[in-house]
DNA sequence: TTTATTATTGAAAAATTTTTCATTTATGGT
DNA sequence: ACCATAAATGAAAAATTTTTCAATAATAAA
């Protein structure tokens, strides 16, 4: 009863794709030579589209990995991947150096001159800022997200950090005054009442753009490194109840659900849940010892950007 | 002190291209999600294709000779040529049947309900009747171009070739009741006030499209096959004028100029200059021997479609 | 033959893409 | 430091392309 489909004029979908896409005429003009109607020059080329008849590919220059970042964008919901070459996949100072370079010109593309950045604390995104080129951008504002971390002679680290960039970017800039983890409870309700405290705080719902590294909780990690940031009972802890790292200190687990713990109580910084509300979250992280919890971090969607090495974002579309 | 041209950011370009060619993102769709501008997108997109990170090719399904097409068009400035394969390039009579094929398709292809169509007279248009589909279109109007050729009895010939084509496609019809050559300029003259001959005279400025073969002034053609249509003298007295051959016995020479004879004046049909202002006039020849004259027609712009076959249209790019 | 069904069609509407234009920006020379 | 210049930019306008819609057309079954 019903119509057949009409075999196709292979002639016709040639000729008006070389048409196309060699001479570059218009389908206006194409309709004109032909004879065919508007609808028709683009149905066929539809077609010819589909039939592969025309072919379209895109070359990835040496060094880039488009391949990977598609699949990791879409196998994570991401809403950009940016996958650098691991020149020395042994080096992980070489590795957060490249990947700071990369977030650095990552920045620098996407900066728009009202944006509200929140930053963490890491290693990578201290290369981040150590790589960025100057760019006034006097309607932005750069908001500590975290407090200080270490001990208070190395305080300065993370204010610094957020003091340089907003140096970078002559803009307005937003310190938490505040150690990123205190000894009890007490001390961090005592610490939230500071009014400088309060008003970073306030801020965290404003933030339309985050950097943040993401840390592994291994022994030679920079939390962990002298003892003084998370005790090691502490950590034992965390792990038993599933942390594979963590965001600004706060610990999740391989899905990305924050733990539990007592040690979240004394964090004074962004929690994930404010973090999530954020529009868009950039990690930047790579290196054999963090794919877990990288993983951990886009499961959850903690994250919307992931800037990587190609070692890494391999494993991570396994 | 000019601002230098910025080094392209491959990244990116790849990037982009993927996501518009691969990913099938609209460019609103990528200008958000890597936070660029509608226009920027647009402009990175060409600068890939310039670039050649992205490759469009188009493939020719075997039979087809998009390439060669292509060249005609381009160098003829034809609106379209159509390249048949001359399965045995031996055989006229085979690849008439070909090109006859070929041109059905293409009339059926193109035919609108409103079209006046003129006919002028060969074996290849012969052939073309022969192949074509029937297909009303009540609107259409065949005008046969030149008068009846050959001996009063084979005249049907010419007028039948215009019944045929007006049957199958059940559309309006005039004829051109005369003979297609007159010994006599006063014969001539005589027949020219006949009001059915005026008639169709007057139509050929009406025609919007029109078939025509292309003939060649050799020995074995059908306009000196028995003598009667061109006597042999004329025939040598065209050659030394410069005559590489005819349209609706029109003849022309190398460049598509218009012989001065003699026998031009005795010819009861449309002319080279009437033939001119139709919007588009479809050849239809092939073969060895026509190549010189289907080179004159399209140099003298008399066509804007040709129809033939490859061995031949390669001869014509050369 | 009629009928039911679905492909195909072209015109118009909607969506998308490219270009234009005025402005900003980055740089080398003064 | 300050021009002068050409590149680069984004918003809006213009151009182009795709989709929608209603109508037509083509077939096989009844």
């Amino acid at each position: 009863m019903p119509r057949p489909k009409q075999e196709e004029d292979l002639r016709l979908l040639t000729k008006v794709s070389k048409l196309y896409y060699e001479e570059n005429l218009t389908q206006d003009e194409i309709m004109e030579r032909l004879q065919l109607s508007r609808s028709k020059v683009s149905r066929l080329l539809q077609r010819a589209r589909e039939r592969g008849i025309v072919k379209i590919t895109v070359v990835s220059p040496p060094g880039l990995f488009p391949d990977l970042e598609a699949e990791l964008e879409n196998r994570y919901h991401l809403s950009e991947a940016i996958v650098v070459e691991a020149r020395d996949p042994q080096s992980q100072s070489l590795l957060s150096r490249e990947l700071g370079i990369a977030a650095a010109n990552y920045l620098l593309r996407t900066l728009q001159d009202n944006d509200v950045i929140g930053i963490s604390w890491g290693t990578t995104l201290s290369y981040m800022v150590a790589a960025l080129q100057p760019r006034p951008t006097p309607g932005a504002h750069v908001v500590q997200i975290i407090g200080g971390l270490g001990p208070p002679e190395s305080e300065v680290h993370a204010t610094d950090l957020c003091r340089r960039l907003a140096q970078l970017l002559q803009c307005r800039l937003t310190l938490l005054p505040a150690p990123g983890i205190v000894d009890h409870v007490e001390v961090k309700e005592a610490i939230l009442s500071d009014s400088h405290v309060r008003h970073a705080f306030n801020l965290f719902s404003q933030i339309n753009v985050a950097y943040v590294g993401i840390g592994a909780p291994t022994p030679d990690s920079v939390i962990m490194r002298d003892g003084s940031i998370l005790s090691w009972d502490m950590l034992d802890d965390l792990l038993k109840k599933g942390a594979v790292g963590d965001i600004a200190l706060r610990f999740f687990d391989a899905w990305g659900q924050a733990i539990i713990s007592e040690v979240d109580q004394r964090v004074i910084g962004i929690t994930l849940e404010q973090l999530r509300q954020i529009k868009r979250v950039v990690g930047v992280a790579g290196g054999p010892q963090k794919i877990d919890v990288i993983r951990g971090a886009l499961r959850g969607r903690l994250i919307n950007v992931l800037i990587t090495d190609h070692i890494t974002a391999s494993q991570l579309v396994r």
